[in-house]
DNA sequence: CGTTTTTGACCTGCGC
DNA sequence: GCGCAGGTCAAAAACG
């Protein structure tokens, strides 16, 4: 009986030790959603005060209630292409050339999901990380449908938002959790992200990615993914280390 | 063969 | 007026 006892002594302080680690894995993952955050405010930042310069990205028709919008991909560094997979179809009618003060060329898309739909974007690469593209949007989209991103058919991986945003995040200790969201199931999240940019769309608003990371990082379902990929790496670790834990989230001291 | 992409030419605006 | 850059057009090439 105290033999019993004992065992499960040890395995609760066990579960405590790995909830403890838990937690701290969990603030991690906190801390580096903040760092994302302020860096791509300091890219957002970074790249108005280039406009402010003299750069003319932005017309000077545009008021600032029809300030064109821009989203930030991330993209493999030897990837040189210009397409942004954002859910809609272009069709690409020019590209210009790199000059002095536009060290990388720009690409010029207009919207072809439907013939009259007056959108247009620009594609360039951010003169401060060559890895990111810089897609500027200008006008309303004429159709209501966020196009095929909200058909379930569209969650093959090269054709998904998700996986444009996916990241990986690797912090300096060596113990780092990569995170791809694209691997940890976030496809099914494709449907909420095509609404999400959708409302922004209609909303007309300047809809840079600082408001939707904002926007994501408040979202319970992506905090909830977020954990289950830190208890499947978990778990998957303590069981090379012989631990066989039922870590879930729904642990009471969570 | 239809659609998409590429690419050189052209037009316009701006600063000097 | 000239040079430069942004934006667009349209013919040719590439692709499925």
């Amino acid at each position: 009986m105290d033999e019993k006892v004992g065992m499960l002594e040890a395995k609760l302080r066990r579960v405590k030790e790995e909830n403890c680690i838990l937690r701290a894995r969990l603030e991690t993952l906190s801390s580096i959603c903040e760092k994302l955050h302020s860096y791509i405010k300091e890219i957002n930042d970074a790249e108005q005060k280039s406009h402010q310069n003299g750069s003319t990205l932005a017309r000077p028709e545009f008021s600032q209630a029809q300030r064109p919008s821009r989203i930030f991909v991330r993209t493999h560094s030897k990837d040189t292409s210009l397409m942004v997979k954002d859910g809609y179809r272009w069709k690409k009618y020019g590209q210009k050339k790199a000059t002095r003060d536009n060290p990388s060329p720009r690409g010029y898309f207009r919207c072809s999901m439907t013939p009259t739909c007056p959108v247009k974007k620009r594609v360039q690469r951010s003169m401060q990380d060559r890895s990111i593209l810089v897609a500027t949007y200008e006008g309303k989209h004429d159709h209501g449908v966020f196009g095929d991103l909200l058909k379930p058919s569209s969650s093959k991986p090269e054709g998904s938002m998700a996986n444009n945003l996916s990241m990986t995040i690797k912090p300096k200790d060596k113990d780092a959790t990569n995170i791809d969201l694209a691997l940890c199931n976030w496809t099914q999240r494709d449907s909420r992200l095509g609404k999400v940019a959708k409302q922004q769309n209609e909303r007309g608003s300047d809809s840079n990615i600082e408001d939707y990371v904002s926007s994501i990082i408040k979202d319970p379902d992506f905090i909830t993914t977020l954990a289950e990929a830190v208890v499947q790496c978990i778990s998957s670790q303590s069981k090379q280390l012989g631990l066989n834990l039922n870590l879930g989230l729904h642990e009471p001291n969570l």
